[in-house]
DNA sequence: GATCACGCTAGTTGCGTGTATAGCCTGCTG
DNA sequence: CAGCAGGCTATACACGCAACTAGCGTGATC
């Protein structure tokens, strides 16, 4: 009886016997700590939210970097969980997937802290996000909805890149402080800014060929790393 | 004479006589820390590289915050001259502008650690950017390179958020340290991804009309504030 | 049912920080 | 040359933090 209940959990959400402890719980709040207030929380705060002492803490992870990098794997795993969620439903889409309150809420808005805060964490979350991007758009494409890219593999770290940067300035203007509330003001965000973003993809922004066809005359097609003359694309708006 | 040399300096960097005093040293060498090491840099560290002693600091400025906001408005100050350069000399643009090392270096980094730090300081200089970027299409509206928005304003916005993020989001994966190095690094990946960028800014991501036509019978044409019918944009890849 | 071990807590330590204060020292002024 | 004001320094204080240590309690084991 107490194995099955044991086995249920395992299966539904592949967490071990052990997190079931103490140790969990305060791994879960400084995940949640983490996520709302910043790596820099301190440990009475997260141990208070898992109604530990803070000298427990210390005890079970040993510093503070441990605990970060456990609650960092935490959300890794959470993440992929998400991401495989949504490839298998073919009628769902990562961003509302991850701009649903609760679990995803404190996922997304738990990567994005961890951008924010840079290091080795951060180029782990945004690699994997790259991936799922290519993963996204090899579909799309596959689907005849979107364009095939020369370069695939930069247009999809292109596109991740300046999405997660444009979540991460709108999460650090908005003095917004829930995650919760965090990605339903991402999503009413999107919708204020949705005419722009389809007449870009559906129309482009220049009004000739010119710029794009002298760049493919320098430089062969395909995965580019070459350097181009100067300034091809620099006459784009600003940056 | 003296007076002939202060009045070259004020007519070519507009600084006040003040500045040549160790009050400056102090703010100048508080800028240049905290764009390389960010806004929690000790008094001590300043005062080292000022050269003076850390009490000193206090005794000029009050406190912390009074000396951050005495940076926010000199990098501030700077920011607008660039700019101003910038349009007066139409062959010039920003990007190239920025990143030029130096002086340029140093309020682009700053900007972009202010930002990273939000509060009211990322605020300001998030909509002094926005307001710039809409000058620029606008002009390159008028010159015939740019097709013209249905809303321009939400287009600024867009670009402003995404192109500052995507930069943000760079210098939050690189260990790149001096400021310098930076800009310089943000040039050669902006030249990896000429490709994407012209090819999106050309061609558009999607294969057919159908998402912005739907779109634009849902809602009316110019500024839109409104909702629209959960997911118009969802089906662009992530976010 | 005594013992042992482990989860856990309370109190303490040391460090780094921003800030306050008292004094030095240089360079004007009368 | 005396006096003195103000830029400037050195020292000291108070606070918040992570990390350590010793001890309490509870539950399993033989």
């Amino acid at each position: 009886m107490y194995s099955l209940l044991v086995m249920r959990i395992a299966a539904s959400s592949e967490r071990s016997m052990a997190d079931l402890t103490a140790r969990a719980r305060i791994r879960d709040a400084a995940i949640a700590c983490f996520a709302e207030a910043g790596f820099d929380t301190p440990f009475r705060t997260i141990a208070a939210r898992a109604d530990v002492s803070p000298g427990l803490i210390t005890h079970h992870f040993g510093s503070k970097a441990a605990l970060r990098a456990e609650c960092d794997a935490e959300v890794f795993r959470r993440y992929h969980a998400l991401k495989s969620d949504t490839l298998d439903d073919p009628s769902a889409n990562l961003l509302e997937r991850l701009a649903r309150p609760g679990d995803a809420a404190l996922v997304t808005v738990y990567m994005l802290r961890a951008l924010h805060a840079g290091g080795t964490a951060a180029r782990d979350f945004f690699e994997s996000l790259v991936e799922h991007v290519r993963q996204v758009t090899a579909e799309s494409v596959a689907a005849g909805l979107v364009r095939p890219s020369r370069d695939e593999d930069a247009r999809a770290r292109y596109l991740t890149a300046h999405s997660m940067g444009a979540m991460l300035v709108q999460y650090l203007l908005d003095p917004g402080r829930s995650p919760d509330d965090f990605v339903a003001s991402v999503l009413t965000q999107e919708r204020g800014q949705a005419l722009p973003i389809l007449e870009l993809y559906t129309e482009g922004l220049f009004t000739n060929r010119r710029m794009l066809d002298e760049y493919l005359m320098y430089v062969g097609d395909p995965p580019v790393g070459a350097v181009v003359p100067a300034d091809a694309g620099a006459t784009a708006p600003t940056a």
